[in-house]
DNA sequence: TCGTTGTATCGATGTCGATCGATACAACCT
DNA sequence: AGGTTGTATCGATCGACATCGATACAACGA
């Protein structure tokens, strides 16, 4: 398990890449993006003009049980990609675009060098 | 479980979101990312000048087992993040920037509106 | 106040994935 | 050919997660 042969495999890593630390929190935000329902659920919240969804029309629109959606829901924003309010009988989600932008952040790094 | 009441909660989703094919795709890149280990592998992949890693280089950057990194890589490859070539005894990764534009194409929709 | 409807939480279940040791394969060196 | 080193695959294990039905909570209307 050694490395670094001499003569062999050579140069090191430059431009500074993710400490553990970043590594941990972005891949958590990633992570949530990492299922296709979830994926659904914040293009239709944030392609929205309003900028506000109600959850009474994002669960009709798929497959899934009620209580899944709220699930996916709840893990959008714990990765702090939406908030919501309740406001009377309903609840209205809208996109948090700095975290969005944070991840493009990265993505722009990666990409441009 | 019916929804759209009249006079309660009203409009529609006007822009076209995400259709459940693209979601698909999509969340399969983003799960590739949602691991700190996966993260930290991409970013020191591209961050590197000539473009190429070797996986001697890789492999003893973190406190893991060699067929664990291994298997990290072969998800970054799947989802099209990455592709390696053997010269010789090494094996060198790089990124593809296709599939990074892709995902920060798909934000950058989400966040500017 | 009571029933109805929208949304969230709870508990259970089945599947997926991160990790490891053991092993196989590939290339080099002597 | 045989030994050594770099990398990938295999099988097993354990925890995490997507999903559901049941239930609880919140707000409204009669």
């Amino acid at each position: 398990m050694s490395n670094q042969e001499p003569g062999g495999c050579r140069g090191t890593v430059s431009a500074a890449p993710l400490d553990a630390g970043q590594a941990v929190e972005l891949a958590a935000v990633f992570k949530a993006l990492g299922d296709p329902v979830r994926l659904r659920l914040l293009s239709m919240i944030a392609s929205r003009e309003g900028g506000e969804v109600c959850v009474c029309e994002l669960t009709p629109a798929f497959d899934l049980a009620q209580p899944t959606i709220s699930h996916h829901l709840k893990l959008l924003r714990q990765a702090g990609l939406v908030d919501c309010e309740r406001r009377g009988t309903w609840v209205y989600y809208w996109a948090l675009p700095a975290t969005l932008d944070r991840l493009a952040g990265f993505l722009r790094t990666s990409v441009t060098t």
